[in-house]
RNA sequence: GGCGGCAUAGCUCAGUUGGCUAGAGCAUACGGUUCAUACCCGUAGUGUCGUUGGUUCAACUCCAACUGCCGCUACCA
């Protein structure tokens, strides 16, 4: 228990969310879920990063401004989060006034105390695009990635970031924090390929494009994407590198958990680690540089033709469906596969089969024999007892798998324990108990049990289907909080009578033939 | 090219610091059940644990080489 505050990265406010954006967002929302359920005091903070030539182009070929590009392309990413029932506490946008007010001063900052100069940057020019561009981006054969027209040496004016300043320190605190980034993979990587050759100086100003912060002591300089993007982080919370921080920065930062994709592990785990202790702030505990959804084996993209967006799949399969999905699927540190196959092999296996329809068939029961009402009371069996045990077993693995952020493990220890009831079930048989009125005792501890093992299972699965839990609790009849908060995951039949009220299907099955689109 | 990782049942993968008849889920086959969303339960499998050597009483688990995949290799975010 205790203060968490949790970050997405900031997408690119230039189109849609993509899949990778969409699942980030969702796992980040269940990484938080889990944490308010513990009882932790969380801030979820997600937003867009919305500067740069690419949207100023982009613009400009709309024949619009800028900024109604960005508007535009913000609304639809906060309806995407909204559908898919993303629990944010803000949504900070890099436009923001105050966070452009910020980002001046800590520019400000680093350049008086001389953790930025001005130095000139080289690299190939594309002149027709007015664009820079690396080696590895022209090739050996010298030509621009965008046009493939030839490219030139050039050099401009630009602002750097002597990174070089920070690098021991920071390579120490990787050796000492070795949770510091997530999976261990990526840490290597960012070893071996940074930090043990030697950090260049980062340059962090351009003078090609306008759509930015402007650096206020020089004009026609606009701060670059990492100082602008990254400390978003900080200025959300009220950071001021000059006068006294808000209220939430004092109280979260720093941040417990920056989940990003793979593919800015660099960014985060190298240049922000070196802007904050710049700063003279403490770092970020974790990072976590989660994979990418992939279709099939195959790479999404448009010009395939394969992507999928998730909020288009949730108006099929439904939200929690789809965030379950994404969620259990995903390899720890690893990609994941998505194919409209799998989805439907996935829902129909774990949702429909096992969960929902131990729901239904639990519920029935307690309806048919009982009107509804179990009785509290009772003597616990044998065969309980091992209920009870994998209920136990089933709370205390979750818990550690998603401490560790493994939430598809994590959902794999929760159909344990469906799994353990649908079998116990099986050889409690209570249909051939309700054929004996001298059994009625046993049979109502039987049904009790069962709506024991579902009413824990709908607290773990409360993070990743929110909506699902409820109706699971509502169906149970169970509404106090003090039977679905984390310490009530505990399997206790016998010990509450419920009333129960069988609703429509959790999760209904998937006809495979259906799923050709 | 450099650094790192992975190759285990049809598929997706687990396999702690080397030691039992190598496991799980899905898919398949057969059997059981009927409360339930034609669902659920049980049983059965198959595997030269990438290849070749080496260390060891003993290697899927350590070492070397080889083959095949994959990730990263700095200013597009």
């Amino acid at each position: 228990m205790g203060k968490f505050y949790l970050t997405t990265a900031i997408p690119y406010a230039s189109k849609p969310p993509h899949a990778g954006n969409t699942y980030e967002a969702i796992l980040t929302d269940a990484l938080a879920r889990y944490h308010r359920l513990r009882g932790d005091d969380v801030y979820f903070l997600t937003g867009t990063d919305e500067h740069g030539q690419k949207i100023e182009q982009q613009a400009a070929a709309e024949g619009i401004s800028p900024q109604a590009l960005v508007d535009r392309v913000v609304d639809g990413i906060q309806a995407v989060w909204d559908k898919m029932n993303i629990s944010y506490d803000q949504f900070i946008r890099t436009t923001d006034e105050h966070h452009k007010a910020v980002v001046r001063k800590i520019f400000k900052k680093l350049y008086d105390q001389g953790d930025i100069y001005k130095d000139s940057y080289e690299g190939w020019y594309c002149t027709p695009d007015e664009s820079f561009y690396t080696d590895t981006q022209v090739g050996d054969a010298h030509v621009c990635p965008d046009c493939g027209r030839p490219v030139q040496r050039a050099s401009e004016e630009a602002y750097f970031f002597r990174l070089s300043r920070y690098a021991d320190r920071l390579m120490a605190h990787i050796e000492a924090h070795p949770e510091f980034i997530q999976p261990e993979s990526r840490r290597n990587e960012m070893v071996n390929n940074f930090l043990k050759p030697g950090l260049q100086d980062l340059c962090v100003s351009r003078t090609s494009f306008t759509w930015g912060v402007q650096v206020d002591f020089d004009p026609g300089h606009v701060v670059y994407v990492w100082i602008d993007a990254l400390s978003n982080y900080i200025t959300a919370l009220g950071y001021d590198p000059d006068g006294e921080c808000g209220e939430k920065f004092k109280a979260y930062w720093p941040a417990d958990l920056h989940v990003v994709g793979k593919d800015v592990v660099r960014f985060h785990s190298i240049y922000w680690p070196c802007i904050l202790m710049a700063l003279g702030q403490p770092l970020y505990k974790t990072l976590y540089g989660h994979g990418w959804y992939l279709f099939g084996a195959d790479k999404m993209s448009k010009s395939a033709g394969n992507t999928l967006y998730a909020e288009q799949l949730a108006d099929v399969y439904g939200v929690d469906a789809v965030r379950y999905f994404l969620l259990r699927e995903m390899p720890f540190g690893n990609d994941g596969s998505i194919t409209p196959e799998l989805l439907t092999a996935r829902i129909n296996t774990d949702l429909a089969n096992d969960l929902g329809n131990l729901l239904s068939r639990s519920v029935a029961m307690a309806e048919k024999y009982f009107g509804g009402e179990l009785p509290e009371g009772g003597s616990q069996s044998a065969l309980e007892k091992e209920l009870e045990a994998v209920a136990a077993t089933t709370v205390s693995g979750y818990a550690r798998l998603m401490d560790a952020m493994q939430v598809g493990a994590a959902l794999g220890e929760v159909f344990k324990l469906t799994s353990a009831a649908n079998k116990y079930i099986d050889e409690t048989a209570p249909w051939v108990l309700a054929k004996d009125e001298t059994r009625r005792a046993e049979l109502a501890r039987v049904l009790s049990g069962l709506c024991e093992a579902l009413r824990v299972a709908a607290i773990l699965l409360r993070p990743c289907m929110p909506a699902a839990s409820d109706e699971m609790l509502r169906q149970l009849g169970v509404s106090d909080a003090s039977l679905t908060c984390w310490d009530a995951a505990v399997f206790c039949p016998g010990a509450r009578r419920f009333q129960v009220y069988k609703g429509p299907g959790l999760f209904p099955r998937i006809d495979p033939a259906s799923v050709n689109a």
